[in-house]
DNA sequence: GACAACTCTTACGTAAAAGTCAATTATAAT
DNA sequence: ATTATAATTGACTTTTACGTAAGAGTTGTC
């Protein structure tokens, strides 16, 4: 694995800007380190602006992600601050099935919206 | 099935503002009927309006939306209206589908969230 | 050594999706 | 009749998530 990776070599990989990225690690998300000015991106970098962007797709706000992302480093706090994130995540997942079901009853009805076309499609065959 | 909701009904059963609803009137994708200047919902428009949630929460832009709703209302158009339609259909599809491997890899994700926080926490019991 | 390619910061601009406020107008209840 | 309650349009504002442009420094290479 690489050590570190440039700006544009990530902008590339995940297909968006420089400002974008300079956006996340001001919103704090992400914090790449640095050679002088120029930043250097980390694997940990590479992975977290891949959940970053698996939370974009889902429509997460910035805020969101970074909620998320903040369980994932979960520290070995005290007990009270466990519980509390532990109800974080359940609901997080209640939202993600939530989605999960939305997700299922737009593709069921997308489903019917095609065999519609190709009844009608057929039909059109059998009538000319 | 009532004839007719009011626009404070509909705000109240999706939790959103009138402000809202006459957004998407503006944006074409609700065309409620009129008895005077007041707006009177149909069963259709509160289907219609369904869907339009459903999309909000898949992180599908108004336009996205329109778009999807679109395809429900299947014109029995000619053949290459309907082969676009059935494209169209397939494009929506694979973006489901990615989100619902987003959902699942997140869900994962969180899964062992939980099982480090509670595994954490009967650590700390038994040292106590 | 100059040209390209890449990087940086700062700052203003913008599109989407409403929120908020003002000024009216109906309808309903007491 | 008046007093709430709900509805309307129109206009301005706000928030989010970047886009874009200016100006400058760095690195590589022909």
């Amino acid at each position: 694995m690489r050590e570190f990776y440039t700006i544009t070599e990530l902008t590339r990989e995940f297909d968006i800007s420089t400002r974008t990225l300079r956006f996340y690690e001001d919103e704090g998300l992400i914090a790449p380190v640095r050679r002088g000015r120029t930043r250097l991106f980390r694997p940990s970098d590479r992975v977290l602006i891949k959940q970053i962007m698996r939370g974009k797709r889902l429509g997460f706000s910035i805020a969101e992600i970074r909620e998320i992302i903040q369980m994932y480093k979960t520290p070995p706090g005290e007990a009270g601050q466990l519980h509390t994130i532990v109800e974080k995540v359940e609901e997080k997942r209640a939202e993600l099935r939530q989605k999960r079901k939305d997700i299922e009853e737009t593709l069921a009805e997308l489903d019917a919206v095609e065999e519609a076309c190709v009844n009608r499609l057929a039909e059109m065959r059998v009538a000319s």
